[in-house]
DNA sequence: TTGAAAGCGCTAACAA
DNA sequence: TTGTTAGCGCTTTCAA
């Protein structure tokens, strides 16, 4: 604290601007002067400041993420993903829960921005109310959206194929020779809810009627569990939204004895950490999520390095992973 | 983007100097001037500068968070909640994974410095070889360490008491009548392992020799769950070091068909969301996740406030949840 | 290949 | 209460 490129430049004997060529591993600067900076600067411990440079280039070398809610493990793991490949290029990043309100997602987009982020990667938690601020921020930096993305071409996005995800789910329950399923599942008010729905009545054998909606959390599987049990008939099979409502959909089951998969089969999407160690443990659809990362990274990293700013869709085929639930 | 606070104050007819105390909210501004500050700014959708006004003002108005893992949702939610009050408080959060690699822990924190954040959370990977990082780190900002802390007084530490918490573990199931136990831990490297392990070393009954260590992984609780199998006696209950390796364990048992509780009692540590989804439900120490984050982030408020610098470990009570594994 | 100099946009002395 | 002015530490013209 307190040494600055002066007093690099001092010791090493050449001008600022000599010594920030040097220190930046720019081109054009005599092998030994650029020695000569790199010794000083080691001999006086300099720390350079980012914020000095960010200011003056115009680049912070910061990229923004927001989640819905970083304690989702499948979201800390797409933020561990980014965080790892973003490191590896020296770039940081700054955190934002949006918790699923659409009001706080704006401020907390606003907050970023002013901090001159260089660009946003954002899981936009609302289909329709998250649409405007995207638009905005994507007219001043480069925005892509992971995992879910709003209605409309906003900005790029980068995901898992969903309706392919039921697709698997529901034709290996088919080879198995399951005759009703039931689809729990949430209100579609992301586009991964809508699209695991739509996939799920575009596959599902039959009428498909059998629907029931709530969100994301092991709460709504136990309701929705429960709720299934009171009728008169179990169906052969539960495909769940996520895994965390088949966790919620298990832990009902068990409750009252139901046996899985003997008495009804139970399936997952996403394949979080604990779906494995669920009892059975669960089958599910595997989302790639360091696909998902590598890719959202790489469009940021074509548009710094100059690329279009073209607005697409990639959708990443999920991969089944057969367990003992189903 | 383009238009600055000297816009704004040409636009409201004022010098930029008043339009920086009006807009940053300071008093000494006659009211009929900033409200034609702030209708300016309005007008003009300005958007300020985060970066000029660290450059200028030395605070960043941000801080550095350095964990193992973010996918790790005990951290995951720690450091949600300290997001959540971070934001209240208009500032941003910088996050860095270490990887539980020293090495890497380092560069995170040298990065995180470079950008001048304001302060630095770390949950320190490792309790001898964090200890310099964190000493040089704290010698430049204030620095808390949050559940983790490095051997001696380098810097403030904020967590729980995990000797009470395995305590508390212990006198339950002795309450139960349950004659021997086992401990699956974790090596001690960080410091709640270490204490985790002293704590059942002294509270559990009789010798407390049969103590597995590995590490906080569900693999390492499938693999000690296995190992205690196939041993000629089962113990009462089997304590793990933390609910994740009791998930392991809970898998390996269930493989084998091994009644829980009936056969053997299990507990965890954490309370992390799938304790309680587990089957049977985990009975844990919970951890006061918003506690230690409300602590750790008024530890830090107070020293931006002007608080003298002092080094003190607070250790915040935990609670047992007791469940249906035990 | 180098250096002098001009800012990046803002805040904080200081003076009025 | 307001305005003028001088930087914060760095990068980047521009000219040599």
């Amino acid at each position: 604290m307190g040494v600055t490129i002066h007093d690099v430049a001092a010791r090493a004997g050449v001008s600022v601007a000599t010594a920030s060529r040097a220190l930046s591993g720019q081109r054009g600067v005599r092998p030994e002067n650029r020695s000569k900076v790199l010794a000083a600067a080691d001999a006086l411990a300099y720390q350079p400041n980012a914020v000095a440079a960010a200011l003056r280039s115009r680049t912070t070398r910061s990229l923004g993420v927001v989640v819905p809610r970083i304690a989702n493990p499948f979201f800390a793991t797409l933020v561990e993903e980014v965080e790892q490949r973003l490191h590896a290029a020296d770039r940081s990043l700054l955190l934002a829960n949006s918790r699923y309100d659409p009001e706080l997602e704006r401020r907390q987009v606003g907050a970023l921005l002013d901090r001159q982020v260089d660009a946003l990667l954002m899981v936009p938690c609302h289909r329709v109310r998250s649409a405007e601020v995207l638009a905005e921020a994507a007219a001043r930096v480069p925005v892509v959206q992971l995992d879910l993305h709003v209605d409309g071409p906003a900005a790029s996005w980068v995901g898992v194929d969903n309706a392919a995800g039921i697709s698997l789910v529901v034709e290996h329950l088919a080879a198995l020779g399951t005759r009703r399923t039931a689809f729990v599942g949430a209100e579609p008010t992301d586009s991964a809810a809508q699209a695991r729905l739509d996939g799920y009545r575009r596959a599902a054998p039959g009428g498909a009627d059998d629907v029931l909606l709530g969100d994301f959390s092991k709460e709504w599987g136990q309701r929705a569990g429960t709720r299934l049990l009171d009728r008169a008939e179990l169906p052969g099979a539960i495909v769940c939204g996520n895994d965390t409502i088949a966790l919620g959909v298990l832990s009902a089951l068990a409750e009252r004895g139901v046996a899985v998969p003997d008495e009804v089969r139970v399936t997952g999407f996403d394949d979080i950490p604990y779906a494995a160690l669920a009892q059975p443990p669960l089958t599910t659809v595997r989302q790639p999520q360091g696909a998902i990362a590598a890719e959202a990274v790489r469009l940021l990293t074509a548009r710094w390095d100059g690329a279009e700013p073209v607005s697409q869709r990639t959708a990443i085929a999920p991969e089944l992973v057969v367990r003992a639930s189903a």
